[in-house]
DNA sequence: GGGAACCTACCTAGTGATAGATAGACAACA
DNA sequence: TGTTGTCTATCTATCACTAGGTAGGTTCCC
């Protein structure tokens, strides 16, 4: 499947930017509508219920996300200067887009989601796990430290997620960055 | 203002299963009134409006959980256990309730909740770094380490809420006693 | 009697979703 | 060339339902 462009794209990106404020029951197909300038019937023209246009958005999302991180194996880039990267992009969330991580959001209330919406979240975490799990894995700095790579990745990912919440309720950037300060003890816990 | 019990109560302990399940959006008046066997037009007789009824929910979670926290400066109880009685708080949401913590999901739709619900949930957060800064300051296991309290009180919030998210999107429980297993990183970072 | 707790009945606004119509683009073909 | 048919994208209008909220009445207990 293609990316949609023209308005399909268009109500694509206002659903992903009002999900990421307010989650998957705080927006409307008006609102969407409203945004691109069309009716609420014609978002249901490209998108026939509002589950299939929420899985849509996820899936688009972690496909955009998963392609901005690259290869975590790729020897061009040194490990800890993919988990910067990877950092960073939790940072552009908060601090340039002012909005939470989709995947984070929609996790939070993953049971009052429709069934293939919340599927797509949770490729987005399994996704993650695996990338931060190969990068953490390849022999570099420091030994492999005493939790297995999966754990650590998964402990990375939780951290960044919650950095996310938490910075955005106290309303204080800065929070965000002590927060991911603390990554490096996962990434070389001998070091 | 001292814990309503009762109808109100019982309005109380429903409206904070299903935000804790569904978020702030996610149910309705009429939910609960079906839940505690009256109309919806009653609930509104208890708390006016929507945002009264969670700001309530919120202020009471909050005084439940710092009550059930204890004294972070208490002589008769190690650091140590306090921190895993901290851990333990989150465990039981998932494990036993099988639910988010209240703040960890408000805090996510911040974007979306009325200012007095979003002042409880900042509230919430300021009062567990306060704790957890508290206790991460007393001199016993280890040294103090590189980074400040608070940073790391901060980080270990943000693990748990981030650690609650990603275990139940992944329905897997273990998730969450893998990743709880790093918060001795934070805790004796030099250990 | 009076107030607390609850009711019936209702309102306005908004929800996701559907039916049916329409204007314009594009191709096929006599 | 002109016509016919089909497709895309959008519209208007409406559906059944739910949202939060309100007015006014009833029941019950101190």
């Amino acid at each position: 499947m293609a990316t949609p462009t023209g308005k399909a794209g268009e109500i694509l990106d206002s659903a992903e930017r009002q999900a990421r404020r307010r989650g998957y029951n705080g927006f409307s197909f008006r609102d969407l509508a409203a945004d691109v300038g069309i009716k609420s019937a014609s978002v249901h023209y490209h998108f026939p219920t509002k589950a299939e246009l929420g899985a849509a958005v996820a899936q688009r999302y972690s496909e955009r996300f998963m392609a901005h991180l690259g290869d975590p194996a790729d020897p061009e880039v040194a490990p800890d200067a993919l988990l910067e990267r990877y950092v960073a992009a939790f940072r552009r969330a908060l601090v340039r887009d002012r909005q939470m991580c989709l995947c984070g959001l929609l996790g939070a209330e993953v049971e009052s989601l429709p069934p293939k919406v919340a599927a797509e979240v949770r490729r987005f975490f399994e996704q993650n796990v695996a990338w931060l799990a190969a990068v953490l894995s390849r022999p570099n700095r420091g030994a492999p430290g005493n939790e297995p790579a999966e754990a650590r990745a998964l402990a990375i990912l939780a951290l960044l997620e919650g950095a996310l919440v938490v910075a955005r309720t106290l309303k204080r950037d800065a929070v965000f960055d002590q927060i991911a300060g603390t990554v490096t003890s996962f990434a070389a816990p001998d070091g």
